[in-house]
RNA sequence: GCUCAAGUGGCGGAAUUGGUAGACGCGCUGGAUUCAAAAUCCAGUUCUUUCGGGAGUGUGGGUUCGAUUCCCACCUUGAGUACCA
């Protein structure tokens, strides 16, 4: 009887859906195990052999928990909205939902096929509207919220308002809006209701405000700096002008600092960590204001060097910095102006592309410095950014390169204020190298001391204090698309409203076209019922509207990771209609224990949803404020390329090693019209693509051999290998081994569908071991000694490796396991059985069909993972004696239970050892117990 | 520029606290089986060699009886980030 993988995938894929194996309680004796991978976007083109990386990862260690007597959640879903579907729906129009239920169907075949633990009862789509109902809810106890810094964290916006009544805002500590006025209880009293209205949205973790965005022209849409790379959008690649609109934000800054304390609580990667606090960027010093000479104004910068105060030689405001206008003396205007005026044109792209080149102007004004009350120049520059601190800095020539730049440009004074530094070359930034000299009181000190004092200084002349800063920007939240979660907004006299939860959710409307309306309205713009009637509580035609009980709603949509910021929350009560998660669940299954997922999302959707985590812990709607203990980023499994080499305007082709020989064109051909030996099928080729149909080719030794190329798996680069295709030809076991085998979970590797044999051959020669001929056979037989030594030492390994998740070289050791009990000629069940445990999380239909031919009636799921005994297995200590030269070692056998003094013992009476002592004592005796592996004697 | 990660055979990669470097697999070579091929099985496979050995984990130093592993400097590659004051 022979491997017959294809029929048994199918039938144990089969009696998993029926007999719901994999199934989780929300209530059980057995402790909790949430095991989760980032949930797809389908997209149209499949799943290639890439995608299932992480998920065969995490399934490994589901299954491995569910043998260790755990109830393990988990589950998968789809990330359904999003940009793909849209595009599509805008060439074809055909309804984003429809071209996402196809893909979403595809998905789940191709899942299916690969023997997945799934618990598929608890999916979750984030188009569905029963899902997004609670991504409306979400948004609406955002708004609903401020957040209290004297508490430090977010409460009910109801207890903001009875404060202002009682006392208005002067003591509250609040993250708000930054232009906010400070009112008393009886001017609140006396607010009209638009007003307060308008007062409460500075501090709503949720806020309508006029923002500068990035706007996406190409896409008709903002995006948020996550969704930009270098200055283009990470969509399509389309250039991103900042624009000012008003915007649905998130007052994510509110959560800055706990965001990046937190991390110190979770088990993530360091380097995805760090680039968390880069990206929450916080910087410690100080905010300083410096008078305008003659005028009112007065100028703030933020600055994490005080310590420098007394070498500041200028001040550099942004262009787009308020005071510039006022400030700027009758003489400096026009050329000011002007300034202005060629800056703003200047995208951020060419304004990054180009950092070297030094732009400013003088404004004619001069501040005063709050010691020396010297006057100081006040110039504009571009390397100034409006968006961090204060969009002004004050100058310190000596102290920072960009200012040293500046002032030698420019012809500005650079004082030295530091002890015993040359400052001619360049600027001096090493802050633990700083004496500070030249500078009154701070002469001598070091930078921690003169930062101090510094910062104390200006507090007693009411020109400064200590502040933080943080790079982190409030996120927008509105997108000008269609396929996304409509907000659950209406507006009264230009005021937003939210609908209540009863009437949730808001479903998307449908519209005639997927683009934005003639008058630069989004796509929702186009719905003719999309508008909110307050006495039926339901949406009505547009016609209606009356502003009396009939208001416009919202046409932004929410942005694609509005819906991935919880669904780990809704898998474990999924169904649920009166809540996102039920107490119960949740107290349950707490947070995720183990989630898998790319590193790309490191600043966007991972930082999200533990801002929303945080935010609903605050609010007493989760348990814990962090939503996944421990965080592994698989690498990405890259396509190796075939490339045919054509002669340069000819329709000739010459294999790889003859290239030299003429001048060549690289062309890419699809990787399966190649073989293992990169040998290229010409026939198939022909067929391929017409410009092949005619095509000679000079061939070395009868065959024409491509090269090869590394890169991402991408279809235009014809390197695409699908899973199905890997499951149809060797099974899915074979490839769910052979992605573990690659190499290291973490790290990027490339794919070679010809490696995949060696496993396929494992499972091959495992299917053997039960069986003699064509017939089952394992019997009663007691096991030897070498067979219980091989399954213990398996037993070690296989458990070390999963909990360390260093899947690959457990394959290794499977195939170690299963090479010495052939050769052993072993067929005895004690030794058969456990082994079956060990491999099934990887290959588990292949452990099933042998586990049910071993005559239990039950799937190998929940079977416990067999017990590790020490005792059959025996260690060598290894002796190295110093006194002598060379690689003299003795290796003796020791049983692995011995105490370390017991070792000692053994050895220092060891007989070869004494002979090589020869009477001396060593200075001491390196004792190295020995790998617990197969040295005997 | 800054931050982080990584450099080991023809290839993917092993090597637990420093202790026989190259496990395991691919590929390659030879053999068995076969009319032949596929499949399967067995042996070999870091380089070099006068067959004694010698060299060897990116480069150069250091610590150590002993370094792929620890420390310093440099080179290379990948990832992230960038006028952040």
């Amino acid at each position: 009887m022979s491997y017959d993988f294809n029929t048994i995938e199918a039938k144990w894929q089969a009696y998993w859906a029926e007999k719901g194996t994999f199934k989780a309680e929300n209530n059980s004796e057995k402790p909790k195990y949430y095991v989760l991978d980032m949930f797809p976007y389908p997209s149209g083109a499949g799943l290639h052999v890439g995608h299932p990386l992480g998920y065969i990862a995490s399934d490994i260690y589901a299954r491995y928990k569910r043998h260790k007597g755990f109830n393990v959640l988990h589950p998968q879903g789809y990330d359904s909205f999003g940009l793909p579907a849209e595009q599509y729906a805008i060439q074809t129009g055909q309804h984003p939902a429809i071209t996402t239920k196809e893909n979403i169907a595809r998905y789940r075949e191709q899942l299916d096929k690969i023997g997945f633990s799934f618990d598929w009862s608890r999916e979750v789509k984030t188009s569905d509207p029963k899902y997004y109902k609670w991504t409306q809810w979400i948004f609406i106890q955002l708004f609903n919220s401020w957040y209290d810094t004297n508490l430090d964290k977010a409460r009910d916006i109801k207890d903001l308002e009875i404060i202002f009544e009682q006392s208005g805002n002067t003591t509250v500590q609040a993250v708000c809006d930054e232009d906010t006025r400070s009112f008393s209880a009886e001017d609140w009293a006396s607010y009209s209701s638009k007003v307060k209205q308008e007062i409460l949205l500075k501090y709503r973790l949720t806020y309508l405000a006029e923002t500068e965005v990035n706007w996406c022209p190409e896409l008709g849409t903002v995006l948020a700096n996550d969704e930009i790379v270098n200055g283009v959008s990470e969509r399509g690649g389309y250039p991103v002008i900042r624009k000012k609109m008003t915007q649905w934000s998130m007052r994510i800054s509110a959560y800055a600092e706990r965001l990046l304390q937190g991390l110190e609580t979770i088990d993530w990667t360091d380097s995805l960590k760090e680039s968390q606090r880069n990206w929450i960027g916080k910087s410690v010093g100080a905010q300083v204001k410096f008078r305008v000479q003659n005028s009112e104004f007065g100028i703030e910068v933020f600055t994490t060097r005080p310590d420098t105060i007394f070498g500041v030689s200028f001040m550099t405001l942004a262009p787009e910095h308020e005071l510039v206008a006022k400030i700027t003396t009758p003489e400096q205007k026009a050329v000011v102006e002007q300034y202005i005026e060629a800056t703003a044109k200047r995208s951020e792209r060419e304004r990054m592309a180009d950092v070297k080149t030094i732009s400013g102007i003088f404004t004619g004004a001069y501040a005063e410095h709050p010691f020396t009350k010297e006057p100081i120049p006040i110039w504009i520059g571009d390397y100034v950014l409006a968006g961090y601190g204060t969009g002004a800095v004050m100058a310190v020539p000596c102290g920072d390169q960009r200012d040293y730049d500046f002032a030698k440009h420019f012809g500005i004074d650079i004082p030295n204020i530091f002890e015993g530094i040359d400052i001619s070359q360049e600027a001096f930034a090493d802050k633990e190298k700083t004496i500070i000299a030249n500078s009154d009181f701070l002469n001598g000190l070091n930078y921690k001391k003169a930062t101090k004092t510094a910062t104390y200084e200006l507090e007693k002349l009411r020109q400064g204090e200590g502040k933080t800063n943080y790079r982190l920007r409030d996120a927008v939240f509105s997108r000008q698309r269609y396929w996304g979660e409509p907000f659950p907004v209406y507006y009264v006299d230009g005021m937003p409203q939210m609908i209540d939860l009863k009437h949730l959710p808001i479903e998307l409307p449908e519209v005639e076209k997927y683009l934005p309306t003639e008058t630069g309205e989004p796509p929702l713009g186009r719905a003719d019922v999309w508008a909110w009637d307050v006495e039926k509580n339901q949406v009505v035609s547009n016609d209606l509207i009356n502003n009396t009980n009939v208001f416009p709603l919202e046409l932004n949509t929410m942005p694609g990771w509005a819906g991935s910021s919880f669904y780990f929350n809704r898998y474990m009560d999924p169904h649920n209609e009166e809540a996102f998660v039920s107490k119960e669940a949740v107290n349950y299954w707490e947070n995720i224990d183990l989630y898998i997922g790319g590193s790309e999302h490191a600043t966007g959707h991972l930082l999200y949803a533990r801002f929303w985590q945080k935010f609903l812990f605050d609010r007493e709607y989760l348990p814990v404020d962090e939503f996944a203990k421990k965080l592994i980023n698989q690498g990405m499994i890259l396509g190796t390329s075939a490339i045919v080499y054509r002669i340069s305007e000819t329709n000739k082709y010459v294999s790889k090693s003859l290239k030299g020989q003429y001048k060549t064109e690289e062309l890419r051909v699809d990787v399966s019209l190649i073989n293992s030996s990169d040998e290229l099928d010409i026939e198939a080729l022909k067929k391929w693509q017409p410009q092949f149909k005619d095509a000679e080719f000079e061939l070395e030794g009868g065959k024409y051999i491509v090269g090869r190329e590394v890169e991402k798996m991408s279809k235009r680069w014809f390197n695409v290998v699908n899973p199905d295709g890997i499951c149809e030809q060797y099974g899915a076991d074979s490839l769910r081994l052979y992605e573990m085998f690659l190499g290291p979970l973490e790290q990027a590797k490339p794919w070679n569908t010809a490696g995949i044999t060696g496993v396929h051959n494992f499972l091959k020669r495992l299917w053997k071991l039960y069986h003699s001929g064509e017939e089952f056979d394992v019997t009663d037989t007691t096991p030897t000694k070498e067979n219980l030594k091989t399954l213990h030492k398996t037993i070690k390994k296989v458990e070390d490796d999963i909990e360390n998740f260093s899947f690959n070289t457990s394959v290794s050791t499977f195939m170690i396991a299963v090479n010495e009990l052939t050769a052993q000629k072993c067929s005895s069940r004690e030794i058969l059985e456990p082994l079956l445990v060990l491999i099934s999380p990887y290959a588990p239909h292949i452990a099933e069909e042998l586990w049910s031919k071993l005559g239990h009636s039950t799937s190998i799921t929940t079977t416990p993972f067999p017990e590790f005994d020490a005792s059959h297995l025996v260690e060598s200590a290894k002796v190295y004696p110093i006194s002598f030269n060379g690689k003299k070692r003795f290796e003796m056998e020791l049983a692995l239970d011995l105490s370390k003094d017991d070792i000692e013992a053994a050895v220092m009476s060891h007989e070869k050892t004494q002979q090589q002592l020869a009477g001396r004592t060593p200075k001491k005796v390196i004792i190295v117990p020995g790998k617990i592996i197969n040295i005997v004697g």
